[in-house]
DNA sequence: GCTCTTGATGGAAGCGTTTCCGAAGATGTT
DNA sequence: AACATCTTCGGAAACGCTTCCATCAAGAGC
């Protein structure tokens, strides 16, 4: 593999018989370069196929034309939905996009601690999750712009769905077709500190009051996140007495799992009990399954374009709210009269 | 938002009462350096909690420390999943992922043209998808090192799976249980130059013969990668004047639209007709879908080794083939003895 | 015709490391 | 005790670009 000599700025301004200052505004379309000189250049440039090199570039301009994103699951379909509206995003503005796994708590202490190498990004992009004190003291020192993603943040510009309202569109079809005994599988993530939807859950008591329905703690159970985990929340409710006529999931990913263990149990959907979820995950669509919409790759645009902002120096606003939308599909419907066999 | 004045690895020598000189030494453990010496090196740097420029120290070394992942599709799970392993092996070897998300020629033409500046990475992994010669030239000439990951490839070291095993497996299931009219749902992507996969239709070709069933064309479909297509084409099928009796699709998602077209047209599965993907998609496990499994973080992981093990000088081996392996869950059976009603 | 702007260009000083090379002590050999 | 060898260290030249500042030529204004 062999390489050719690297070209660099002085080849070109030699070749176009400028000097290297006048080349190197040319190239970056600066002002003050007449028309026929950056012509020229450019010409010179092309011939020799030349491309700057980014680590002189920076290390001179004191920019990376970088920015990270630390995303906490990669393979997640709602963080890879982000990732992909971000990068295009990042991408149109010629912005490098890094990316970095940081699942628990021993990967975030490690990315606080050698990542944020000074200088690697201008930016970075948290994908839903909280950022403590330190850490944003870190983040201040090494004098990076931050924004926030899939969660609200206090410090920093965010873009997010309202997760109380999304829960309440669940809720409020549930109810309005007229069940009674509704359950709910909350789901949070164990790797993180906190969860940053809570409003999925006091979506449901509040819905659930305003419905004048009492609740019934048994019919709450909450699990780590995942499908598997949403098939154990149903068993578990299904063992109950009194099992529900309708399960209100945290997502479309634990609602699968839910609806595994009513066709197990030979339960149907929606004859014996209701199932709606929330994200509109794509294999919602494929297994009829009724939920509420979030705009993924939006939110990522979204998050994108206000790191593109601020890197401009422009002022961004400090967050936005993207709307959510109830999808009714097929595993909804009003309950029996008889309630299922138990 | 202030930023202290970036600490200098001058200011870290000054403290320490060494040469720069020494000091670079010292910090990246280069032989020597007298130990006391390094020790009070490093005591200076902790102190002023300095951390090393790496514009500057790659502007210097000529090597970046970054690898470039060209990505047809982010968020689909089987990318998402090479990513997560990948990343993994990359950051504990220090390495920094640029991310790239090539999905139409048209992107493509402009990764090449804009991107591969040079020395903007080390190294960069094509997550399936083949390099023409044109585009070989030019990772040539910037003098990476390259490797493919989820499909092989003829020039770079490369993982993937034995498509051509994995679909033999699933074949071999169907068959196996006395199936005769198996369709194919062949799935392919439009953006895609060639397919990457075309093991998994021949060994449906491969398959039958050896069974010695006859092939009927109008048993197999293709249609774009997706689960709506796969809906799409399991229609068509359904509308034969003799439908299959089990259907092997060419991944999980396609298998999955597949099965929500049987199930709107009333048809059970797999009492009616069986369905086999592959994959094993992590919902392939929520719908109790039969598939044949293929590690796909592991898959990452390995073109992670194999970029370490480049990059370090050392020879890497041409290929790897991981190995597939069938989980029958509940969407296959024997067929009927009278075929599906049509 | 002679200053005054204005616009285009070049010189050169950084940016923060790495690394080649030589200097100097320290150690070992006869 | 003189000399060769090692080890440890500092000076300084890259690395490839950006940008401040000065220079210079050419129109503008009188």
């Amino acid at each position: 593999m062999t390489v050719a000599r690297q070209v660099s700025m002085a080849d070109v301004a030699r070749r176009a018989g400028v000097s290297m200052a006048t080349a190197s505004r040319a190239l970056n379309n600066a002002a003050g370069v007449a028309e026929a000189t950056r012509t020229r250049v450019f010409r010179a440039a092309e011939e020799l196929s030349y491309v700057v090199s980014p680590e002189a570039s920076s290390l001179a301009r004191g920019a990376t034309q970088r920015v990270a994103v630390v995303v906490p699951h990669i393979s997640r379909w709602f963080f890879a939905g982000l990732l992909e509206g971000l990068e295009a995003v990042l991408r149109d503005a010629g912005l490098d996009l890094l990316l970095y796994h940081v699942g628990d708590m021993e990967d975030r202490r490690e990315f606080f601690d050698r990542l944020p190498a000074r200088r690697k990004v201008d930016a970075v992009v948290v994908l839903a999750f909280p950022v403590d004190e330190e850490e944003q003291r870190r983040f201040q020192l090494m004098g990076v712009d931050i924004v926030a993603a899939g969660g609200q943040h206090a410090t920093y510009p965010y873009v997010c769905i309202d997760d109380e309202m999304a829960g309440r569109q669940a809720m409020g079809h549930l109810v309005h077709l007229g069940h009674e005994r509704i359950a709910m599988i909350a789901a949070v993530d164990p790797d993180q500190p906190v969860s940053l939807q809570q409003g999925r859950s006091s979506a449901y008591y509040s819905s659930l009051h305003d419905a004048g329905l009492a609740v019934d703690d048994d019919l709450v159970v909450t699990v780590n996140w995942g499908g598997p985990e949403g098939a154990l929340a149903m068993d578990r409710l299904l063992g109950l007495r009194r099992p529900p006529t309708a399960v209100y999931a945290h997502s479309d990913e634990v609602a699968l799992g839910a609806m595994r263990s009513l066709r197990r149990a030979g339960l149907s959907v929606p004859g014996d009990v209701s199932v709606v979820g929330i994200d509109d995950h794509p294999v919602a669509e494929l297994v009829d399954l009724t939920t509420v919409r979030q705009p993924v790759e939006q939110q990522g645009e979204i998050a994108g374009e206000m790191v593109v902002g601020l890197l401009r120096g422009e002022v961004v606003q400090r967050s936005v709210t993207v709307p959510t939308q109830l999808v009714v599909r097929s595993t909804t419907a009003p309950p029996r009269r008889a309630g299922p066999r138990a």
